[in-house]
DNA sequence: ATACTAAACGATAATCATTATCGTTTTCAT
DNA sequence: ATGAAAACGATAATGATTATCGTTTAGTAT
């Protein structure tokens, strides 16, 4: 199985940058590698963990994912719901993970392929501006929403397309 | 000028929708207007309305602004420095303005040009997904700090890509 | 194996942006 | 002019995240 590979990537990744391999990195990248689509908030993983290893506390979650944050392990995205999430980078892609957010039934989903190679090639030949990452994500209304939309022909009340 | 003939469509916006005009909200949209290319916090707009309005309150600050994003006058946004941003939106255009954020300097500068064109027709045919609005920031080197790193050939700290 | 030291930990207090509350004031249609 | 709904200012409450601090632990050198 990939994951243990993955789980041993990024224990060498942390110890190439002296940081520590303590149980509760491991648990925290544990469950990171269980649950990678479904964009977790640090409380979601800090539940999760618990399972694990329930001593750990939430502030050591915090750091933890911070810290992936910092290796560029995980990225740290933001839905404009008032939490910060943090998604698994999968290997060898390093940026091309776009979101879709419904704005109706508020689900998130994900596209894995590349949208902006020509796109990146323009901006940074334009704007003289190095890219070493990007953000993406798209408000809308996803195809089950369309569809219920057509079948009861009822008006649903708009929810606010919020930060990205 | 074009000012008052914006201010004049966002009153008609709000009459339209049976809210009321007030003072506040009046010389909130003028701050706004005057200040375009600031990415303003609700924290700026309030100190600078209060320049005008010396008797307004921050909640009326956020429930206006609240407000004009409901309408889709601002667009709020997050660039994971941990604050919401308020940026009017330019007539017409609805939403083909991206952001350039350098991770050395933390400028922010902005795209005018719709990139996204053919990337959203894509979109919308290959994953049924009717798009309303789109989010697009890119993270990476300015052209200032390229040119300062050429010249010192010092290495920079690199500063964390976060949110958004 | 033991001892050491910096790093990491858990618990929890502090911070800070945003939202809710509430009594008062204001807008605007009647 | 009047009255009701909407909006206001002040400020308390909320909730996510970060800082603090005394204790524990991982990993290295003895």
């Amino acid at each position: 199985m990939a994951v243990k590979e993955r789980m041993d990537y990024i224990k060498k990744q942390l110890h190439s940058q002296s940081y520590k391999l303590t149980p509760q990195r491991e648990a925290t990248v544990e469950v990171l590698l269980e649950n990678e689509e479904d964009h977790l908030s640090a409380e979601d993983v800090y539940l999760l963990v618990k399972d694990k290893a329930p001593e750990i506390g939430l502030a050591t979650v915090y750091r933890t994912l911070e810290l992936l944050n910092e290796l560029e392990i995980v990225d740290k995205i933001n839905f404009g719901d008032g939490v910060s999430r943090y998604d698994l980078r999968k290997e060898g892609a390093n940026h091309s993970h776009h979101h879709l957010v419904c704005i109706q039934c508020g689900d998130v989903s994900e596209i894995e392929e590349d949208l902006l190679g020509e796109v990146e090639v323009k901006v940074e030949r334009e704007w003289q501006f190095k890219i070493k990452d990007h953000r993406l994500t798209f408000h809308g209304v996803c195809s089950k929403c369309q569809r219920e939309k057509d079948s009861t022909n009822e008006e649903v009340g708009r929810q606010t397309v919020d930060q990205l």
